[in-house]
DNA sequence: CACGCCTCCTGTGCGC
DNA sequence: TGCGCACAGGAGGCGT
């Protein structure tokens, strides 16, 4: 069997591009800009970051959000492909930032599903998803009573709630499947009780700061600031491995779709 | 409100 | 060899 991977940005994707370009761009000016103004609402208000000074580069979820002076913020998703790097821009550059030490930041995006947005510091009205994006994983609000409550109000398939990115932020479907593989539930139950919703919680933990620290997935479109791969991809056990033994029991792994998405689960170990 | 389905995009890989 | 098409998927939008 043979699947077409593209390896999505995903929290540790993001944090890992966030990192090499904090010391980058922090204290730098936007002296010019330019970008491809296909597809329009992709692109929101990025003519008022010229001239601006970047103050800090921070996350929330998947979203790189970049305060700037003037009570103005930068909010970049990097959607499926989307990366950046210091030149050269090609064929695929879609927004290029010219920096005030003469350095150019290129947005290279080939499929054209990242957003950039410049807005009022935090007012994400015109960005739902951030607005009512859920706790950090990594962080103390990411409370594992709350994650179980909401987990059991909610009749959506468990992958389809993690997606959701509203009871946690910045898990894709990389992380929401190998989360549920650690935990041996099955990613289109609806059914999670408590004792399994607290694994959860501590598995989506896990596999996030895991990947942290080999700097992410890579398959093929994801790469950081300074052109490496993450070294995650081969520490998978479900995510990309359909067709091959399940680590734990040795039954074939399969793919199925939850959530309109490519969703790969161990039918022996993994239960409703 | 919660849920689920459709759409946006284009490179890739497969079948014929 | 070349063509056509299905597929990958985060988030926004909309219908139920």
């Amino acid at each position: 069997m043979r699947v077409t991977l593209a390896g999505v940005p995903e929290l540790p994707e993001v944090e890992s591009v966030r990192r090499q370009l904090a010391p980058e761009l922090t204290g730098r000016r936007v002296v010019s800009l330019w970008w491809d103004p296909h597809p329009e609402q992709r692109f929101s208000d990025v003519a008022l970051l010229e001239g601006r000074r970047i103050e800090r580069v921070t996350r929330r979820g998947k979203y790189l959000v970049c305060p700037l002076d003037e009570d103005l913020e930068l909010v970049l998703h990097l959607g499926m492909t989307g990366s950046f790097s210091f030149g050269p821009a090609d064929a695929y550059a879609r927004a290029r930032f010219g920096l005030d030490d003469g350095r150019e930041l290129v947005f290279r995006d080939p499929r054209r599903f990242g957003r950039v947005s410049v807005v009022e510091a935090g007012d994400y009205a015109g960005i739902p998803t951030l607005a009512a994006l859920g706790p950090e994983p990594l962080s103390d609000d990411f409370d594992v009573d709350a994650f179980a409550a909401a987990l059991r109000r909610s009749n959506a398939p468990v992958k389809a709630a993690l997606l959701g990115q509203r009871l946690v932020a910045g898990v894709g479907n990389i992380y929401a499947d190998e989360a549920l593989w650690r935990t041996r539930i099955h990613p289109a139950s609806r059914r999670v009780g408590p004792g399994r919703a607290r694994a959860l919680h501590a598995a989506i933990r896990e596999v996030l700061a895991e990947s942290i620290e080999r700097e992410g997935t890579t398959f093929r479109d994801y790469q950081m600031v300074n052109g490496d791969s993450g070294r995650n991809a081969p520490f998978l056990s479900a995510y990309g491995q359909a067709g091959l033994p399940c680590p734990r029991c040795g039954t074939a792994m399969r793919k199925t779709v939850v959530a309109q998405r490519g969703t790969t689960y161990c039918p022996r170990c993994q239960r409703t």
